[in-house]
DNA sequence: ATGTTTGTTATACACAAAGCATAACAGATA
DNA sequence: TATCTGTTATGCTTTGTGTATAACAAACAT
């Protein structure tokens, strides 16, 4: 697994890390089942402190992406068991509004608005053409 | 002009402030020319500090929302005057990956994620029927 | 001219978040 | 038993957020 943290960002690391691993189990990259890095593991790749590592790691198991077993490690749960909750509805729709409402500032019609939507859907499954409920991997 | 401040939210104050000017000016209520409320005043509203206003005025300036004369105030610059900006585009596109990202590993469909995309833009402008080019405001 | 309102700048302070360092504990495994 | 794992507990520094107070300069109304 490859993560990059960027250092200058003003995103703090237990973010950038948390979307990379997200997103990484929503390319398919991030298999079902599989085990992530040990904290200290992955910290010292990282040249980062254990507990950022950890912080990210509680959020995640917290969200119910992946589960802790001790020993284990963080494993991986199948990408189709986490429902799309109220709170979730909620973040995306307050961030959807709030980038459609620069956009429109901008000038930037719908159209072009939805388009890059919809290539940024896809840019994290390229291959998949209809993955909604089977969970066929590959 | 009616902004609303949650101070239980966990985004700053200055921020939220900003996404409300912002969505005022992209939704039309606040016109173009219009003159926003002095930091003092606004800051008195709502009871914070006028440096916290201060700090989003400064923002939106930065950005080119509104500019920024002395006994004047703030004045909105009008909406078609601002390019898509790199920056923006990035910034779109990290968020909007991060969100698809989190949508896919939740099952969400490609549709789905489409209309509420859709339903996000016109929310902010529903009388909209196509400005894009001429800037006809009503 | 004078006083008022405006944005602007400068300090200082309190509080929380972020990140790091170090250490120790408990469970699982070889 | 030794080693790896996650976990918890302190302590510390740096940065961001928000407030408080004060002063300055430009524009305007009287």
């Amino acid at each position: 697994m490859i993560v990059s943290i960027d250092y200058e960002s003003d995103t703090p690391l237990y973010t950038q890390l948390y979307d990379e691993i997200v997103r990484g189990i929503a390319s398919g990259r991030l298999e079902s089942g599989e085990n992530l890095p040990s904290v200290r593991s992955l910290a010292g790749d990282l040249g980062i402190n254990l507990h950022t590592v950890n912080k990210t790691y509680q959020l995640l198991k917290q969200e119910g992406f992946v589960h802790i077993h001790r020993q284990k490690g963080a494993v991986v749960q199948p990408a189709g068991s986490l429902p799309v909750t109220d709170a979730f509805r909620t973040r995306m729709e307050r961030q959807l509004e709030s980038l459609a409402s620069e956009a429109l500032c901008r000038s930037m019609r719908e159209e072009e608005f939805l388009e890059r939507c919809r290539s940024a859907y896809r840019s994290i499954r390229p291959q998949a053409r209809d993955t909604h409920e089977g969970g066929r991997e590959r």
